[in-house]
DNA sequence: CAGTATTGGCGAGTAGCACTATCCAATGTC
DNA sequence: GACATTGGATAGTGCTACTCGCCAATACTG
């Protein structure tokens, strides 16, 4: 398909397409000549992916490159590919307190998970505890522990189902699922905070 | 204390906060002739405030300010200012699919959950479902369902534990706290991943 | 085969956001 | 009385993600 079939298809506009070909989120179509070139359903599925990857994920432009690029290069292992992904979707920022930073090091130690040292989670994890501390409502260690239960529980669960035949797919899907996969809690916990408390508001009522 | 002093107390430069005055995320101080003002405690934890939704929330100042103005404002029933609080919160985007949006409903009916029918939280939740479909990776049902039953057994806990004695602290809490939980779970739930992936591997080789 | 439309490629322009810098006169402070 | 600081206002900056306009080459149309 030419371009502008491209666009229609996946539902960006003709500028927009040619703007990531030349930021590279876009591989080039198989040139025909001069000024034509014609584009595949990779392409469209390409295009769709990084709609996804930006509006649903909330992802830059720069850091759905490297997510890309961390999704296709088949060659890193897979535990590599996970560090760079997490680390280009995390938010850069101040750092955390010395006082967060060892609380998250202790519920490791405690749960003995295996966290690398220099994995941003840990600093991401610590600057959200502080983000609590300074809004005058700290997160006790009993409700963090009861948090790291829950998703303990959930990872055990959602890992397995990771197709590990190729390490491409079990790239992808992993990388993809820790993107796409968050809103998707998110919204479902503020929709069962909606019903719990508006439950409670009625029974006291 | 001058504004310099709680440019230094709060972290934030002075020129910044001469900003979020004109912007009105900061109440103006109490005038103390033409040139100046002073400013108090509550002004230094709104500042802080302030950054612990942008950094860590990842809120756009408008969005802080609508927070800020449905934490600020006590007569509106709780319900509702959560309701206001998580429109404000949520990103915009093109509309969820008919097919999505339907899932969400049928798991709404299926849980008895009380969720208004214009809370944005479906039309969220229908998004992010449509995101995996165009990435290939849709979430089947009984995931789907997996998940809600997670996020609920949260809820039940979270929720009981918000201070109800004044609304002006029930709001406060929840609206906070979904907005600076949220990064907390995320964080956990990645280095949970990182954990069971990492054994997964470990034991294969 | 003439005329029109479309294409890929490129440089430049734009809109929104969150600051940041500069200036000013009016005050404090030493 | 010299000097620094303050609040207030205006303008400018840097970044991101597009969006526009233009062009020559090419494809379709009658």
């Amino acid at each position: 398909m030419w371009m502008s079939e491209l666009a229609a298809r996946s539902g960006v506009p003709v500028p927009t397409v040619k703007y990531y070909l030349r930021e590279g989120l876009l591989p080039p179509g198989e040139a025909t000549g001069a000024t034509r070139a014609i584009y595949s359903e990779d392409h469209v599925r390409r295009l769709r992916l990084i709609r996804a990857l930006v509006e649903v994920g909330g992802l830059r432009l720069a850091d759905v490159n490297r997510v890309l690029a961390a999704v296709d290069d088949s060659g890193t292992p897979l535990h590599e590919v996970l560090g760079v992904a997490q680390s280009a979707i995390s938010p850069v920022g101040p750092s955390p307190s010395a006082r967060s930073l060892e609380r998250v090091d202790a519920l490791i130690r405690r749960r003995r998970w295996r966290v690398a040292p220099d994995s941003v989670n840990r600093t991401v994890l610590a600057r959200a505890l502080d983000a609590l501390d300074d809004a005058d409502d700290a997160l006790p260690d009993d409700a963090l522990s009861g948090y790291a239960e829950t998703v303990s529980g959930l990872a055990e669960v959602e890992v397995p189902t990771i197709d590990t035949t190729s390490s491409e797919t079990a790239v992808r899907q992993t990388v993809l699922r820790t993107v796409l996969i968050e809103p998707v809690l998110l919204a479902l916990r503020r929709m069962a905070h909606e019903h719990v408390s508006s439950r409670a508001l009625r029974r006291r009522r």
